[in-house]
DNA sequence: GGCACACGAATTTTT
DNA sequence: TTCGTGTGCC
């Protein structure tokens, strides 16, 4: 077998990574160092040059997002795409749920386990608590799902997690946690944590499974490997036992998933951990200019416990990094706004730009300042599609049909539309659901839709001797008019939905038809009219995944497997209907993925994104935003790790960016809609200033804005003022370009910008004056930019008059050219 | 049982 | 600021 040509072209250390063969391989691969590049080559590799068969490879990522892109980019290399569609490319809870799913006996559960997420997990936390008579507040629901996440994540289980347990507190927790694992037990359910938990409990436990996986996995690749949490550690451990192929690659600098469980040690000692590591280190950086690299090894210099690498680029150092303070939130991002405008009137293309934030919170401004601007954007994450709440309602139901045991669905929609099943009714039935035979709520309902009012048994002839429980019973058989006729409409759903699916060919079908029956449309128009229209798109969209889902290449092998884990043991048709096997694979999709895939508009937008959704990713410009002590770090507690894990969140922001990066902040920004003031980031001071650029727009004259506010707030205390010695960073002398602010829009305000002095007086008592325009020489205004209340912004072509009155010639982004009169206008630069 | 309202609380990041 | 939960009234 010959070398592809491709082999050219990889650096001397990727190729190393590339061609290795046997044995574990670690490789610590820097920011932009060709990773992606590395990990799918050496797919390639094994297939075309070792001969290894393509579902022998199974390479695990932590994302979606990243999954989709290696199986893209894999494709693209491997010209069989028959063979390329049978490497298994997946997340690591994807894969636990493929393992789950094809040995649900062996792990005790039934074929149509649901999955739950957050959501679900909390709703059921909550029920149970109440069945144990504990608090069920938010506070308590949120401890108790940190708790239960937490051991999953070290990959205990609830017996392990009370041997354990050293004191009455912990045991308490390890108590709610058996608890809480038998009600997901009951439930037919597995929350997030068991994906990994319960298929590492069976490579533990069952004799041979193992065996039988590393004979059928014979290599393994992981990407971001800084991100495995100890379960799933030790999940990679099992399955490469006997055969040791197990490629890990990451850099411990982009590790930011440790509030999730992630543990840097598996990488920081992986060569300890295993024998004969092959080590390769990536260390050249093909994406960044050298001022940006320079940057973010500036900040992440700082932290302490790394892997040894020097990260370096031979790109030119390019611009330096341009740093804006706003006044506020609402500036900082209608400069950036205008930054992306101007730019992309000189022809830049939209998708070169990002726009990084801490919190999803914050990127509500930039959505609003871009729409003024008419730039088009895409929101990445935030509320992601599935956790909609229509988009819930629709999969509760299907969930109800596959899986009657399971309540968190049942208890979401059986009252959704209204069918006058109020919490009353529901509380009977939730109560009924600890008789003997009567173990769920859909039990519940059955025996309250078979309780024909006197003459006829009840459900199942079910008495109990137990008065408590008769009277539980009596109270659902004393059910009457419109709860009695709701849950038999209820149950009537479900079973018209079971019948569909076995019977129609198309899931999309079966959906549509639940959507009738239901009459959810109506209800979306009755229950919230302004919205309904939105929210019924997004069911659209879901009816579309749906069909995507069952076209895609890789589903039919994935409903195999599944058909033929349970053919033997089952021969309920509607378990063994293709409709249902589908839909089962779907649910565990969407259960999974966070974000609707947006492949389709790529092009032509902007992107906006959390940090952490950034990983993995590159722009050619990038805004980092939002650069402020207690924004960005944000920290809960003083606790050393937060921060380096903060610091590391700030590298991974600033490596994304190829050419040109923009750091912004605010010297005041609104939070839980009160204003505070900030100080600048130690981040932002970490950087030394020769890289930095401050932009003369800004609201002050010095990056490290706070230090002139402590520097003034002392002298107000000592006369002898100092130079403030408070901050450790490099100072910074805005040498030239520092302009007068007298020909901003903002002149409104007297121009005392220049002094520290003056500005700290700015910002304890300057209030944004917002749309007054005041009497400032109109003519000036010809150039800047403006915006309007209906028009949004545009740039000022011709002014004829003065003040007020003056009548101003703009053309704006969104609708062209227009004439205002200027006390409609507000100037913003 | 359903609805409207007020109040209160709370906010990282995601599989 | 926005969300969700709790209360009171129809």
């Amino acid at each position: 077998m010959k070398s592809p040509e491709w082999l050219e072209t990889l650096n001397p250390q990727q190729r190393r990574a590339v061609e290795h063969r046997d044995g574990p391989l670690l490789v610590l691969a820097g920011a932009g160092s060709g990773k992606t590049r590395v990990l799918t080559r050496r797919i390639a590799h094994l297939i075309e040059v070792h001969g290894v068969g393509p579902s022998e490879i199974v390479a695990v990522t932590f994302t979606n997002k990243a999954a989709d892109e290696m199986r893209r980019r894999v494709d693209q290399l491997i010209s069989d795409t028959e063979a390329a569609s049978r490497i298994i490319i997946s997340t690591f809870h994807s894969l636990g749920a493929r393992l789950l799913r094809n040995h649900a006996h062996l792990a005790g559960l039934d074929w149509g386990f649901s999955i739950y997420d957050a959501t679900d997990q909390k709703r059921l936390i909550s029920d149970v608590l109440d069945r144990m008579n504990k608090a069920s507040d938010r506070a308590a629901v949120r401890h108790h799902q940190h708790y239960v996440n937490g051991r999953k994540n070290r990959g205990q289980t609830p017996m392990e997690a009370m041997e354990q347990a050293y004191n009455a507190a912990s045991e308490e927790n390890a108590e709610f946690y058996r608890t809480y694992q038998n009600a997901l037990r009951d439930a037919g359910a597995v929350d997030f944590g068991d994906l990994i938990l319960q298929p590492l409990r069976l490579l533990r436990e069952e004799r041979g499974f193992a065996d039988r996986l590393s004979r059928l996995w014979k290599f393994l690749l992981v990407d971001e490997f800084q991100d495995t949490n100890p379960a799933q550690y030790e999940m990679l451990e099992r399955l490469t036992a006997t055969h040791n192929n197990l490629a890990v690659v990451g850099d411990d600098d982009q590790s930011i998933y440790r509030w999730r469980g992630a543990d840097p040690a598996h990488i920081l000692g992986f060569e300890e951990a295993f024998d004969d590591v092959e080590i390769v280190k990536l260390e050249q950086n093909y994406r960044s200019t050298g001022l940006i690299l320079d940057a973010a090894n500036d900040v992440i210099a700082q932290n302490q416990r790394r892997h040894s690498k020097q990260l370096w680029t031979d790109r030119p150092d390019g611009e330096p990094i341009c740093v804006f303070t706003g006044r506020d939130d609402r500036e900082e991002a209608s400069w950036v706004a205008e930054a992306i405008f101007d730019e992309l009137r000189k022809g830049a293309e939209p998708e070169d730009f990002a726009i990084f934030y801490r919190t999803n919170a914050q990127g509500r401004l930039f959505e609003e300042q871009l729409r003024q601007y008419g730039i088009d954007y895409r929101v990445v994450g935030g509320t992601s599609f599935y956790d909609r709440r229509e988009i819930k309602d629709v999969l509760a139901y299907l969930r109800c049909a596959l899986n009657p045991r399971d309540d968190v669905a049942t208890a979401r929609v059986i009252n959704t539309p209204r069918r006058g099943i109020g919490k009353k009714t529901l509380e009977k039935l939730r109560a009924a659901t600890t008789v003997d035979g009567i173990e769920h709520l859909q039990d519940a309902a059955e025996f309250v839709d078979e309780t024909t009012g006197g003459d006829q048994p009840a459900l199942f002839g079910i008495q109990s001797a137990n008065p408590a429980e008769q009277e539980v019973l009596d109270a659902l058989e004393s059910l009457r008019g419109r709860p009695k006729g709701g849950i038999s409409r209820f149950l009537q759903i479900l079973e018209e939905t079971r019948d569909d699916l076995m019977h129609f060919e198309s899931l999309a079908d079966v959906v549509e038809r639940l959507l009738e029956r239901t009459d959810y449309p109506a209800f979306l128009e009755s229950s919230e009219p302004d919205d309904a229209a939105d929210r019924l798109r997004n069911i659209f969209e879901l009816i579309n995944a749906i069909e995507q889902f069952e076209q895609d290449p890789t589903t039919p092998q994935l409903i195999d497997e599944v058909r033929q884990s349970i053919s033997d043991e089952v021969d309920d048709p509607l378990v063994t209907a293709d409709a249902s096997l589908r839909l089962r694979g779907f649910l565990d999709r969407s259960a999974l993925v966070s974000q609707a895939e947006e492949a389709d508009d790529e092009q032509g937008a902007v992107t906006l994104m959390t940090i952490h959704g950034a990983k993995g990713l590159e722009f050619d410009t990038v805004f980092v935003v939002g650069m402020e002590e207690d924004t960005f770090p944000n920290l809960r507690d003083d606790d050393p790790e937060e921060l380096a894990e903060e610091r590391r969140l700030a590298y991974v922001a600033i490596t994304r960016a190829q050419n040109r990066l923009f750091i912004t902040n605010a010297r005041r920004r609104r939070i839980y809609g009160k204003t505070r003031n900030t100080e600048p980031s130690r981040f932002l001071l970490d950087i030394n200033p020769e890289r930095l650029r401050l932009d003369p727009r800004s609201s002050t004259t010095s990056i490290d804005y706070a230090a002139s506010r402590r520097h003034s707030a002392k002298k107000r205390h000592s006369r002898h003022s100092t130079r403030s010695a408070a901050s450790s960073s490099w100072s910074f002398d805005q040498s030239s370009g520092g302009t007068s602010k007298s020909d901003d829009g903002f002149n409104q305000t007297p121009s005392h910008w220049d002094g520290d002095e003056a500005f700290s007086q700015d910002v304890d008592v300057q209030v944004y004056d917002d749309g007054d325009a005041g009497a400032d020489s109109t003519s000036k205004l010809v150039g800047s930019t403006v915006s309007h209340s209906r028009f949004g912004v545009g740039k000022v072509l011709d002014v004829s008059g003065s003040g007020d009155r003056a009548r101003l010639t703009i053309d704006f982004a969104t609708v062209g050219q227009k004439t205002v009169i200027r006390k409609f206008l507000k100037v913003l630069g």
